[in-house]
DNA sequence: CTCAGTGCAAACCGTTTGCAGAACG
DNA sequence: CGTTCTGCAAACGGTTTGCACTGAG
């Protein structure tokens, strides 16, 4: 935008390492780097949260830039095919995105049923799961997801009780 | 529906084990036994299978009952709620559902990436990584969710490659 | 009678798609 | 200049909801 530079950058110096993954994507599959990607890819990148539509929607328009929300969901559609995002379903009703270039490049999830606040933790067990799998099964693992849901230590701190509705253990009071 | 009884079983006695714990929960909840809800817990319960609300329409169907869809939903809520039954998202669009009575009571899923088989296997190794994340956050674990999604042993004898589009390993390429 | 449950259809809502116009190469 | 993208609005599809009707006690 600044700079006078009307058009998508067509040269990569200069720009962050993220814009020039995501171009180098792009380019491999044909496709244009146009402005509106390189404008979502930024509001990813620049952002450690998971992030709804709607979230990238209004950061978006705070700088000022107006992009249809079709645009977006095809934008994030390419940067999760990229590999540099990766989508989560925390049963929302909808979906949320995370780019991977952070510091915890391999991570899962606690989320916490009181508060939403979502918390990441590195889980080396997890290699050990897919491996005993391989084995047992056959099984080739490619992509997992493990989310642990449950209560944070603010929640219980700020006095938070479970309650629990439903039978505690079905099986044995049969 | 056998033996003249026009009204829900008002005695539990020779009742499906799932359908008395199903009629304690609902009379626990104050909420009458109804026939409808009878029958959308007999097919969860009759299947050990993960089934979609579509699946569970067709089974009632089949066998002469015609139940709203709106009803099955319903239905479906409360024996989530009763916990007798576990709602699972493969990411397909849509939810299914697995009641919590099988020979296997806790366990995780492996999903084929090719022919959406879902596989079911324990992980031990689950518990430790909950005691971990207990001990190093501080946070209570209620309820976990773990995916696996890969290539199953069928498939790969069948002859099947995993494609791999998108970015190999991002950050070593900046 | 009364009250909750049911079935239908409409509403809901996140996401996808079709299409006319704009932008890229 | 052809091809792809964008933005708008309509379509989509699983799920939820409003409401008149039914049925149990």
């Amino acid at each position: 935008m600044s700079q006078g530079s009307t058009s998508a950058a067509r040269t990569d110096e200069g720009a962050p390492p993220f814009l020039r993954l995501f171009g180098r994507y792009l380019r491999d599959q044909g496709l244009p780097v146009t402005s509106q990607r390189e404008a979502v890819a930024r509001v990813v990148f620049e952002s450690d949260d998971h992030l709804s539509v709607d979230d990238i929607e209004s950061a978006l328009r705070e700088t000022g830039e107006r992009i249809g929300k079709a645009t977006i969901y095809r934008t994030l559609d390419l940067l999760v095919r990229s590999r540099l995002v990766e989508e989560h379903d925390f049963g929302e009703g909808f979906k949320r995105y995370e780019h991977r270039l952070s510091n915890h490049p391999v991570h899962e999830h606690m989320i916490c049923v009181e508060c939403a606040t979502v918390t990441e933790f590195e889980s080396d067990e997890l290699y050990k799961i897919e491996n005993r799998v391989r084995a047992e099964y056959g099984f080739i693992p490619v992509r997992r997801r493990l989310e642990i849901y449950g209560l944070c230590e603010a929640c219980q701190d700020a006095g938070v009780e479970l309650t629990t509705e439903g039978l505690i253990c079905p099986i044995e009071i049969i």
